[in-house]
RNA sequence: GCUCAGAUGGUGGAACUGGUAGACACGCAGGACUUAAAAUCCUGUUCCCGUUAAAGGAGUGCGGGUUCGAUUCCCGCUCUGAGUACCA
């Protein structure tokens, strides 16, 4: 038979459903390799071309890693909660999880098709409460704990109670909320509960408080910084606005600096590092105050100082003004009542620019006196205080020393405002602009005049420090992470509230079940749509999603949780998309269990994903929260890594490759029906229109289908070049709208999962970003066709020689053996695909049909295209489904030996010759014997070379 | 603006630590088989000059440098893509 593709592809992957070939095992001698893929959110889009590239890719190294004998995990799941099922929601009135299942359902389809060894026993969705109950007993252990600064981890809060009830607060060294208060034991017991809670809510690692964040009106919800975009939102592309809410926060910036650090030693692509440390913003610096001058000021000031941090302490000398932000704590007690009318305007302009307005006008110089003064912490000179918008309440201290001479914006804003530039280096050159070298000696500069950089700076700091008014600070540019979503669909957080502050419902409660809504919108009152809830109710049984639980199981229910205003009631607002996918990894090592989130023996023995394939766009979400609640794990002995994912891989960006027609201008300026090919558009007046992908093929266009594209082409005229129509191509994102994308269901019809699989990884590097384009995927079914036409007769009877195979047949296996290996252990899947095509080229010019040659073939090909080896395999005379786990070929060098090697000869570096010798010559005896060659010899013209370079013993230079 | 990645035939791309640039595939051209088409197979295919064949020259975005030898290393520039943006 010929290579039947559908029915191999239908018969194997029914197979290995049944048997659960794939199913990994927790207890085994093996060594164990975990390769995880960044699981999906199901979307109603189904999967197009580009998503499984990664799959495909992870795929092939986890088939590789068990031919290798390695235990392999290679688990798949759905990240099911999000908004677009909530969206479909408001407007269908359909629930989320009828929504979720259905795509579940699709992608499940997709996927299958393509023949991964998913081992879906262990398959995960964080809709599911078996699921959740875990992410929320996650967020638990968060609010149960606090950062201990000196010990650098995680502690119990528990802990902190008791070393609050035995020493009060001192000797307390925490990463904590700024207004934290000072007691000693004594007061501290005789606070009441509800102080001591407000207390520590503000030590806590997930905790409450009041904060700036970006409030999306249009999605009605709270976005985290990294799910805006340019003042918009990523998903949906609403505006974004600034807007004071309560809200949990998690205290990631506790980790900062191990985040930091951890980089080093992860073996991660260099610019996704590279984007997390931006993210992570370290800076060193120093803090410092600036007195505050008593003479111009005013009764209501709490503080004797303003605070600022600055990168560039050296500087000082040349502070001519101060900046504070407009929304600064201090403004109003700053303003002076004559400055008082100036510095409300201006402030009033600032609120009514928007986030994108301030982006846009980056130049434009703006800003208010207060009338206050301080003094400079060094030499006291008096110094105004001005507000201005180009400093961010969010960073630093919201307070800046400004030093025109080395400051760009600092320059502008002094040249505005007629304020001093003062030169503070003799080599600075600030006739039109700021320059901020660090070369040359201090001028203007008090003590530290004639110094260098690196003197000045420590000098400096050294004298604020003994003052008391200043010291070394790093600072980072991360916030802490808002951790609540005005949204249904999503993880509801266990809390309850009790006079006004946060209380944990007990563990054996978990989990807080998704209530049932009439409506997936905000209350009338304004509240999240968990304020619709009347029925909270614990203690799913596992596996139930909200729409399947029945009335018996809820009737643990509660029936109290009206609002937050109650007196007693639950949270409202659920957790963000994050939150299910910052743990996940675990959950596939353990499953099942429902007394942990994964079982102690289960972590020791997978401990952490060895190679984790991803898109580089989660760098600064996902990827980030996953590493900090990892850290967090470990820090309260509930997992042994400290860093998650060893080896990460981002695949490239599957961009879309769109097709273009060109439709004839008339006269008047209309639209005719007559289409010009791509060639000849230059000689008329047209105008481009996207038409499908799938009725072009390599750019010609099918005239037939497309007069069936749409009802108005039924009779369209056509100005061929060389009898065709050729299209235009243009590089786009994938989209319906654009007529691109190209489905993998309709590329599997047509050549089968191993085919698309193969192509996937031929199309180029799987780090790089590129545009999807079909035109090649022949050459890849061509290839497995002959592949197949090796094992067959003319007949296409199975017919294979028993026969011992010859050195070329050897030399053509081992050299494939070496190859795949070598590009496998490097992620350079799309060499080995070009490989293989010329290994089969070989054997087939040879007419290799020995089963010894052929049985190594099907091994190493299986993790490419796995349906047509396991079809080869049992024709073979394998067992089925042990293929699977065969062992791989050893490479040997010795079939790569030749007898004779043909040299090139290059004269000063120019190839010019090839000389055949024998390959037993020594390095000497190569250089007598191309010497005298008589084409060398010719070359040489009577010359004697210089120099002799032999290169590898392979390759001879001759210097003229 | 800053940071990072990249630029190789008509196209996707290969060349691993500096050592025969263009593997492999697509496309194109020609041929075989066929009544014909499809499928399959064979040959050619970087550019220029030339041709019966040969021989020669140029060539990895641009300009320099190091080296016997550079797609690869160094310096300067152009363009493209990604991330980030008043971060003090």
């Amino acid at each position: 038979m010929d290579y039947q593709f559908k029915d191999i592809e239908k018969k194997w992957q029914q197979f290995w459903a049944d048997n659960n070939t794939f199913k990994a095992e927790n207890n085994t001698n093996k060594p164990k390799y975990y390769v995880l893929d960044m699981f999906p959110y199901p979307s109603g889009a189904g999967l197009h071309v580009g998503h499984p590239l990664g799959y495909i890719a992870s795929d092939i190294f986890a088939r590789y890693k068990r031919l290798k004998g390695f235990n392999v995990l290679h688990p798949m799941g759905y990240d099911s909660f999000g908004l677009p099922a909530e969206q479909y929601a408001i407007q269908t009135g359909q629930h989320p999880s009828v929504t979720t299942e259905a795509n579940i359902a699709t992608y499940r389809r997709q996927l299958d098709q393509i023949g991964f060894s998913f081992d879906w026993s262990r398959e995960v969705r964080t809709s599911l409460p078996d699921y959740y109950k875990w992410t929320q007993w996650i967020f638990m252990q968060l609010f149960n704990s606090w950062y201990n600064k000196d010990a650098d981890k995680a502690e119990s809060v528990a802990k902190l109670v008791a070393h609050f009830e035995n020493n009060g607060s001192a000797g307390i060294n925490a990463v904590c909320d700024e207004e934290i208060l000072s007691f000693t034991a004594a007061e501290w017991k005789a606070m009441n509960e509800q102080d001591q809670q407000a207390e520590l809510l503000k030590y806590r690692l997930t905790y409450l408080r009041e904060s700036t964040v970006n409030w999306c009106a249009a999605l009605g919800t709270v976005l985290a910084n990294d799910e805006v975009k340019d003042g918009f939102s990523e998903r949906g592309g609403y505006p974004v606005e600034q807007k004071k809410m309560t809200q949990w926060s998690m205290r990631i910036t506790a980790y900062a600096q191990r985040l930091l650090e951890g980089l080093d030693k992860i073996d991660w692509p260099e610019p996704l590092k590279e984007m997390q440390r931006n993210w992570i913003g370290k800076s060193v610096g120093a803090s410092v105050r600036f007195p505050l001058d008593k003479t111009t000021h005013l009764s209501q000031l709490t503080t004797d100082y303003i605070e600022v941090f600055t990168t560039r302490a050296d500087t000082i000398f040349g502070t001519s003004f101060l900046v504070i932000a407009p929304e600064h704590e201090l403004v109003t007690a700053l303003t002076t009542p004559e400055q008082k009318a100036d510095i409300d305007a201006y402030i009033i302009q600032t609120k009514k620019k928007s986030e994108l307005d301030r982006m846009a006008d980056t130049k434009t110089v703006s800003g208010a006196f207060t009338g206050s003064y301080v003094t400079n912490p060094l030499n006291g000179d008096k110094i105004p205080v001005w507000i201005a918008d180009y400093v961010l309440a969010g960073y630093g201290t919201g307070a800046v020393m400004a030093v025109p001479s080395g400051d760009q914006r600092d320059y502008l804003f002094a040249k505005h405002y007629n304020l001093p530039v003062i030169q503070i280096m003799d080599i600075q050159n600030i006739e039109t602009e700021a320059d901020p070298t660090k070369e040359g000696k201090y001028v203007n500069s008090d003590f530290i005049n004639g110094l260098t950089y690196k003197e000045a700076t420590a000098a400096v700091v050294a004298r604020l420090e003994e003052k008391g008014l200043g010291k070394a600070k790093v600072n980072f540019r991360m916030r802490d992470a808002i951790f609540g979503r005005q949204r249904y669909w999503g993880e509801p957080v266990p809390v309850y509230f009790k006079g006004g502050l946060p209380y944990l419902i007990e563990e054996k409660d978990l989990p807080l079940l998704l209530p049932e809504i009439d409506k997936y919108l905000p209350t009338e009152s304004g509240e999240p749509p968990l304020g619709r809830a009347t029925n909270w109710s614990y203690n799913a049984s596992p596996k139930s999603s909200p729409k399947e639980r029945t009335s018996e199981e809820a009737d643990s229910s509660l029936s109290f949780g009206e609002g937050r205003g109650e007196a007693y009631a639950y949270e409202l607002s659920t957790m963000p998309g994050w939150a299910g996918s910052s743990w996940y990894w675990y959950r596939y090592m353990d499953a099942h269990n429902d007394k942990e989130f994964a079982s102690r023996e289960a972590i020791e023995y997978w401990r952490d994903v060895d190679l984790y394939i991803g898109g580089s766009e989660h760098a600064t979400g996902h990827l980030l929260y996953s590493r900090f609640w990892n850290k967090f794990m470990k820090d309260i002995g509930l997992v042994i890594e400290e860093e998650p994912f060893k080896k990460l891989i981002n695949q490239g960006m599957i961009q879309g490759r769109s097709n273009f027609v060109y439709r004839l201008i008339d006269d008047a300026g209309r639209g005719t029906n007559t289409f010009i090919s791509h060639g000849l558009i230059k000689q008329f007046n047209t105008s481009a229109i996207h038409v499908d992908v799938g009725i072009v093929e390599n750019d010609v266009l099918n005239l037939n289908k497309f007069k069936t594209f749409r009802p108005e082409f039924a009779d369209a005229d056509f100005i061929l070049e060389n009898g065709k129509y050729i299209c235009g191509v243009e590089v786009e994102k994938m989209s319906k709208s654009k007529f691109n994308v190209v489905n993998p269901d309709d590329l599997i019809e047509r050549y089968g999962a191993d085919t698309l699989r193969m192509y996937e990884m031929f199309l180029g590097p799987l780090e790089q970003s590129k545009p999807w384009n079909t035109n090649g995927i022949e050459g890849v079914f061509k290839f497995l066709r002959k592949f197949w036409r090796l094992f067959h007769d003319a007949d296409w009877n199975f017919n294979l020689s028993n026969a011992e195979p010859t050195k070329a047949e050897l030399k053509s296996l081992h050299k494939i053996i070496r190859k795949v290996e070598e590009d496998v252990e490097r992620f350079s899947f799309n060499t080995s695909v070009s490989s293989f095509m010329i290994a089969v080229n070989e054997l087939t010019d040879l007419k290799c049909n020995k089963r010894a040659i052929l049985q190594n073939m099907v091994i190493i090909l299986e993790p490419y295209a796995p349906h047509i080896c396991e079809e080869l395999w049992v024709l073979l005379g394998n067992e089925a489904g042990t293929l699977s786990y065969a062992t791989y070929p050893k490479f040997n060098p010795a079939y790569l030996v030749e007898d004779e090697f043909s040299y090139p000869v290059s004269f000063n570096g120019k190839m010019k010759t090839n000389v055949s010798l024998s390959l037993s010559l020594d390095v000497k005896e190569i250089e007598e014997a191309i010497l005298a060659h008589a084409d060398v010899q010719k070359y040489l013209d009577g010359k004697t070379p210089k120099k002799v370079i032999v290169v590898k013993g392979r390759i001879v230079n001759l210097v003229i």
